[in-house]
DNA sequence: TCTTTATGGTGAG
DNA sequence: TCACCCTAAAGAT
Protein backbone atom coordinates (compact mmCIF):
# COMPACT_ATOMS: atom_id res chain seq x y z
CA UNK A 1 0.00 0.00 0.00
CA UNK A 2 1.76 2.89 -1.57
CA UNK A 3 2.54 6.50 -0.89
CA UNK A 4 5.36 7.98 -2.70
CA UNK A 5 7.68 6.87 -0.61
CA UNK A 6 6.87 3.43 -1.11
CA UNK A 7 7.40 3.92 -4.52
CA UNK A 8 10.44 5.54 -4.58
CA UNK A 9 11.70 2.87 -2.70
CA UNK A 10 10.35 0.32 -4.85
CA UNK A 11 12.45 1.95 -8.05
CA UNK A 12 15.92 2.00 -6.66
CA UNK A 13 15.44 -1.67 -5.42
CA UNK A 14 14.46 -2.57 -8.95
CA UNK A 15 17.03 -0.63 -10.75
CA UNK A 16 19.65 -2.05 -8.70
CA UNK A 17 18.47 -5.73 -9.09
CA UNK A 18 17.59 -5.66 -12.84
CA UNK A 19 18.68 -2.44 -14.89
CA UNK A 20 21.94 -2.97 -17.55
CA UNK A 21 21.12 -6.47 -18.38
CA UNK A 22 18.08 -8.35 -20.25
CA UNK A 23 15.10 -9.20 -17.92
CA UNK A 24 12.67 -11.62 -18.77
CA UNK A 25 9.12 -11.18 -18.72
CA UNK A 26 5.71 -12.55 -18.36
CA UNK A 27 2.27 -12.66 -17.55
CA UNK A 28 1.44 -15.61 -15.75
CA UNK A 29 -2.55 -13.56 -15.06
CA UNK A 30 -2.61 -13.72 -18.87
CA UNK A 31 -4.04 -9.97 -18.60
CA UNK A 32 -0.96 -8.64 -19.23
CA UNK A 33 0.58 -10.93 -21.92
CA UNK A 34 1.04 -8.49 -24.93
CA UNK A 35 2.73 -6.05 -22.84
CA UNK A 36 4.82 -8.45 -21.36
CA UNK A 37 5.99 -9.71 -24.84
CA UNK A 38 6.98 -6.36 -25.70
CA UNK A 39 9.66 -6.23 -23.05
CA UNK A 40 10.52 -9.83 -22.83
CA UNK A 41 14.43 -10.48 -23.29
CA UNK A 42 15.13 -6.70 -23.91
CA UNK A 43 17.88 -4.32 -21.17
CA UNK A 44 16.62 -2.67 -18.87
CA UNK A 45 17.76 0.61 -19.14
CA UNK A 46 16.85 2.15 -15.85
CA UNK A 47 13.67 2.43 -13.53
CA UNK A 48 12.49 5.82 -11.80
CA UNK A 49 9.98 6.83 -9.90
CA UNK A 50 7.58 10.13 -10.26
CA UNK A 51 5.07 10.54 -6.80
CA UNK A 52 3.55 7.30 -7.30
CA UNK A 53 4.21 6.32 -10.98
CA UNK A 54 7.00 4.17 -11.94
CA UNK A 55 8.91 4.08 -15.20
CA UNK A 56 11.27 1.11 -16.33
CA UNK A 57 12.90 2.55 -19.86
CA UNK A 58 13.44 0.11 -22.77
CA UNK A 59 14.47 2.02 -25.32
CA UNK A 60 11.86 3.79 -26.61
CA UNK A 61 9.52 1.84 -24.87
CA UNK A 62 8.40 2.89 -21.26
CA UNK A 63 6.49 0.41 -18.89
CA UNK A 64 4.34 2.23 -16.63
CA UNK A 65 2.85 1.00 -13.64
CA UNK A 66 0.87 2.72 -10.97
CA UNK A 67 0.51 -0.06 -7.41
CA UNK A 68 -3.29 1.98 -7.15
CA UNK A 69 -4.42 1.14 -3.44
CA UNK A 70 -3.67 -2.20 -3.24
CA UNK A 71 -1.26 -3.23 -5.89
CA UNK A 72 2.20 -4.72 -4.98
CA UNK A 73 5.58 -5.40 -6.23
CA UNK A 74 7.65 -7.31 -4.29
CA UNK A 75 11.44 -8.65 -5.33
CA UNK A 76 13.05 -11.73 -4.36
CA UNK A 77 16.69 -12.59 -4.87
CA UNK A 78 16.31 -16.30 -4.02
CA UNK A 79 13.48 -18.40 -2.91
CA UNK A 80 11.32 -17.08 -5.49
CA UNK A 81 8.12 -17.72 -4.66
CA UNK A 82 5.43 -19.44 -7.29
CA UNK A 83 3.51 -16.39 -9.03
CA UNK A 84 0.00 -16.36 -7.63
CA UNK A 85 -3.48 -16.70 -10.64
CA UNK A 86 -3.47 -13.16 -10.04
CA UNK A 87 0.48 -11.52 -10.55
CA UNK A 88 0.19 -9.73 -13.42
CA UNK A 89 3.63 -9.44 -14.43
CA UNK A 90 7.24 -11.65 -13.03
CA UNK A 91 10.32 -9.66 -14.02
CA UNK A 92 13.17 -11.65 -13.72
CA UNK A 93 17.17 -12.35 -14.23
CA UNK A 94 19.12 -15.43 -13.50
CA UNK A 95 19.12 -14.10 -10.16
CA UNK A 96 16.22 -12.36 -9.05
CA UNK A 97 13.11 -12.11 -9.51
CA UNK A 98 9.64 -9.27 -9.11
CA UNK A 99 6.09 -10.47 -9.01
CA UNK A 100 3.39 -7.51 -9.99
CA UNK A 101 -0.04 -7.84 -8.52
CA UNK A 102 -3.07 -5.71 -8.27
CA UNK A 103 -2.01 -2.60 -10.01
CA UNK A 104 -4.23 0.26 -11.20
CA UNK A 105 -2.22 0.61 -13.92
CA UNK A 106 0.44 -1.59 -15.97
CA UNK A 107 1.07 -0.72 -19.79
CA UNK A 108 3.62 -0.15 -22.25
CA UNK A 109 3.65 3.60 -23.35
CA UNK A 110 6.48 5.49 -25.94
CA UNK A 111 9.23 7.85 -23.99
CA UNK A 112 6.70 11.42 -25.02
CA UNK A 113 3.68 9.32 -23.26
CA UNK A 114 5.83 8.82 -20.08
CA UNK A 115 7.18 12.19 -20.22
CA UNK A 116 3.34 13.53 -20.56
CA UNK A 117 2.11 11.57 -17.51
CA UNK A 118 5.00 13.42 -15.36
CA UNK A 119 4.09 16.74 -16.92
CA UNK A 120 0.41 16.61 -15.26
CA UNK A 121 1.57 15.97 -12.17
CA UNK A 122 2.76 18.60 -9.10
CA UNK A 123 6.27 18.47 -7.97
CA UNK A 124 7.62 15.69 -6.31
CA UNK A 125 9.49 16.65 -3.08
CA UNK A 126 11.61 13.48 -3.66
CA UNK A 127 12.78 14.47 -6.89
CA UNK A 128 13.20 18.43 -6.59
CA UNK A 129 14.24 20.84 -4.28
CA UNK A 130 12.55 23.39 -6.70
CA UNK A 131 9.32 22.66 -6.61
CA UNK A 132 8.55 25.13 -3.59
CA UNK A 133 7.31 27.86 -5.43
CA UNK A 134 5.22 25.84 -8.04
CA UNK A 135 3.82 24.19 -4.82
CA UNK A 136 3.12 27.62 -3.24
CA UNK A 137 1.72 28.84 -6.42
CA UNK A 138 -0.90 26.18 -6.64
CA UNK A 139 -2.25 26.37 -3.08
CA UNK A 140 -2.82 30.01 -3.82
CA UNK A 141 -5.09 29.15 -6.69
CA UNK A 142 -7.53 26.87 -4.44
CA UNK A 143 -9.95 27.54 -1.84
CA UNK A 144 -11.00 23.83 -1.66
CA UNK A 145 -9.64 22.22 2.34
CA UNK A 146 -6.04 22.12 2.20
CA UNK A 147 -6.24 18.20 3.11
CA UNK A 148 -8.21 17.63 -0.14
CA UNK A 149 -5.39 20.10 -1.76
CA UNK A 150 -2.56 18.08 -0.81
CA UNK A 151 -4.15 14.51 -2.21
CA UNK A 152 -4.29 16.41 -5.35
CA UNK A 153 -1.41 14.72 -7.55
CA UNK A 154 -1.47 17.70 -9.53
CA UNK A 155 -0.43 19.86 -6.97
CA UNK A 156 2.21 17.54 -4.88
CA UNK A 157 3.28 14.31 -6.16
CA UNK A 158 3.33 11.29 -3.88
CA UNK A 159 1.11 12.24 -0.99
CA UNK A 160 -1.35 9.81 -0.03
CA UNK A 161 -4.02 9.88 2.99
CA UNK A 162 -1.60 8.91 5.62
CA UNK A 163 1.08 11.55 5.21
CA UNK A 164 -1.58 13.85 4.64
CA UNK A 165 -2.88 14.28 7.92
CA UNK A 166 0.54 13.70 9.43
CA UNK A 167 2.24 16.50 7.67
CA UNK A 168 -0.94 18.75 8.33
CA UNK A 169 -0.77 18.07 12.31
CA UNK A 170 3.06 18.71 12.54
CA UNK A 171 2.45 21.89 10.61
CA UNK A 172 -0.17 22.15 12.71
CA UNK A 173 -2.70 23.34 10.58
CA UNK A 174 -6.38 22.47 10.38
CA UNK A 175 -7.65 20.02 7.06
CA UNK A 176 -10.40 22.20 6.31
CA UNK A 177 -8.51 25.89 6.02
CA UNK A 178 -9.02 26.50 2.24
CA UNK A 179 -5.76 26.09 0.42
CA UNK A 180 -5.82 29.88 -0.48
CA UNK A 181 -5.64 31.19 3.05
CA UNK A 182 -2.46 29.60 4.45
CA UNK A 183 0.64 32.11 4.78
CA UNK A 184 3.52 31.78 3.09
CA UNK A 185 5.59 30.73 6.42
CA UNK A 186 2.68 27.29 6.40
CA UNK A 187 2.91 26.52 2.60
CA UNK A 188 6.99 26.84 3.55
CA UNK A 189 6.32 24.21 6.11
CA UNK A 190 3.91 21.96 4.30
CA UNK A 191 6.61 21.22 1.73
CA UNK A 192 9.37 21.04 4.12
CA UNK A 193 8.08 18.79 5.96
CA UNK A 194 6.09 16.78 3.23
CA UNK A 195 10.03 16.49 2.07
CA UNK A 196 11.63 15.63 5.44
CA UNK A 197 8.92 13.56 5.88
CA UNK A 198 8.85 11.72 2.66
CA UNK A 199 12.43 10.73 2.81
CA UNK A 200 12.27 9.86 6.60
CA UNK A 201 9.88 7.23 5.02
CA UNK A 202 11.99 6.30 2.11
CA UNK A 203 15.19 5.58 4.26
CA UNK A 204 12.89 3.58 7.00
CA UNK A 205 10.74 1.60 4.59
CA UNK A 206 7.51 2.40 6.63
CA UNK A 207 5.98 5.78 7.59
CA UNK A 208 7.16 7.19 11.42
CA UNK A 209 6.08 10.41 11.78
CA UNK A 210 6.36 10.78 15.37
CA UNK A 211 9.17 12.44 17.11
CA UNK A 212 10.42 10.12 19.83
CA UNK A 213 10.42 12.23 22.88
CA UNK A 214 6.94 12.95 22.00
CA UNK A 215 6.03 9.44 22.94
CA UNK A 216 9.45 8.40 25.35
CA UNK A 217 10.74 6.13 23.46
CA UNK A 218 14.51 6.28 22.35
CA UNK A 219 14.45 4.09 19.16
CA UNK A 220 11.95 4.38 16.43
CA UNK A 221 12.55 0.42 16.57
CA UNK A 222 10.68 0.49 20.10
CA UNK A 223 7.50 2.39 18.68
CA UNK A 224 3.88 0.29 18.62
CA UNK A 225 1.64 0.79 15.52
CA UNK A 226 0.40 3.29 17.98
CA UNK A 227 2.93 5.35 18.27
CA UNK A 228 4.33 5.82 14.83
CA UNK A 229 1.83 8.54 14.08
CA UNK A 230 0.50 11.30 15.53
CA UNK A 231 -2.94 11.09 14.19
CA UNK A 232 -3.39 8.93 11.64
CA UNK A 233 -6.63 6.00 12.42
CA UNK A 234 -5.85 7.41 15.96
CA UNK A 235 -9.60 9.03 16.51
CA UNK A 236 -10.88 8.74 19.88
CA UNK A 237 -6.95 8.17 21.38
CA UNK A 238 -5.44 10.80 23.19
CA UNK A 239 -2.76 13.14 21.59
CA UNK A 240 0.62 12.27 21.75
CA UNK A 241 1.34 15.54 21.88
CA UNK A 242 -1.28 17.23 24.26
CA UNK A 243 -3.58 15.06 24.91
CA UNK A 244 -6.48 15.80 23.00
CA UNK A 245 -8.78 13.75 22.09
CA UNK A 246 -7.82 12.68 17.87
CA UNK A 247 -10.45 13.66 15.69
CA UNK A 248 -11.66 11.88 12.02
CA UNK A 249 -13.66 13.67 9.64
CA UNK A 250 -14.10 12.75 5.65
CA UNK A 251 -12.24 15.25 3.65
CA UNK A 252 -12.48 14.87 0.11
CA UNK A 253 -14.31 11.94 -0.13
CA UNK A 254 -11.41 10.20 2.21
CA UNK A 255 -11.19 10.03 6.17
CA UNK A 256 -8.48 13.09 7.54
CA UNK A 257 -7.74 12.74 11.24
CA UNK A 258 -6.40 15.63 13.17
CA UNK A 259 -6.22 16.96 16.79
CA UNK A 260 -7.98 19.93 17.46
CA UNK A 261 -5.78 21.09 20.47
CA UNK A 262 -2.35 20.78 18.17
CA UNK A 263 -4.36 21.84 14.60
CA UNK A 264 -6.89 24.78 16.05
CA UNK A 265 -9.26 26.03 13.24
C1' DT B 1 -15.96 -19.05 5.64
C1' DC B 2 -17.67 -15.11 5.16
C1' DT B 3 -17.05 -9.68 5.25
C1' DT B 4 -14.35 -5.66 5.66
C1' DT B 5 -10.69 -2.76 4.86
C1' DA B 6 -6.63 -0.40 2.71
C1' DT B 7 -1.08 4.36 2.31
C1' DG B 8 -5.36 5.30 -5.06
C1' DG B 9 -7.48 6.87 -8.94
C1' DT B 10 -11.06 7.14 -12.99
C1' DG B 11 -15.26 7.96 -15.33
C1' DA B 12 -20.24 8.71 -15.41
C1' DG B 13 -24.03 11.57 -14.01
C1' DT C 1 -20.96 12.37 -5.37
C1' DC C 2 -21.05 7.78 -6.52
C1' DA C 3 -19.93 3.28 -8.51
C1' DC C 4 -16.31 0.87 -9.74
C1' DC C 5 -11.63 -1.38 -10.52
C1' DC C 6 -7.90 -4.48 -8.65
C1' DT C 7 -5.85 -8.00 -4.44
C1' DA C 8 -4.57 -9.70 0.09
C1' DA C 9 -4.73 -9.67 4.87
C1' DA C 10 -7.27 -8.87 8.97
C1' DG C 11 -11.40 -9.21 11.40
C1' DA C 12 -15.97 -11.02 12.21
C1' DT C 13 -19.04 -15.06 12.41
Amino acid sequence: MPEGHTIHRLARRHHALFAGAPVAASSPQGRFAAGAAAIDGRVLEGADAYGKHLFYRFGDDVLHVHLGLIGRFPSYIRDVPEPTPATRLVISNGSAAAHLSGPMTCRVITTDEAAAVTAALGPDPLRSRGGRREFAAALGRRRAPIAAVLLDQAVIAGIGNVYRSEILFLCGIHPTTPARNLSDDRGDCLWRTAGAQLRLGLRLGRIVTVRLGDVGARRRGDLDEDERRYVYHRDGLPCHRCGSIVRRGDIGARSAWWCPGCQPE
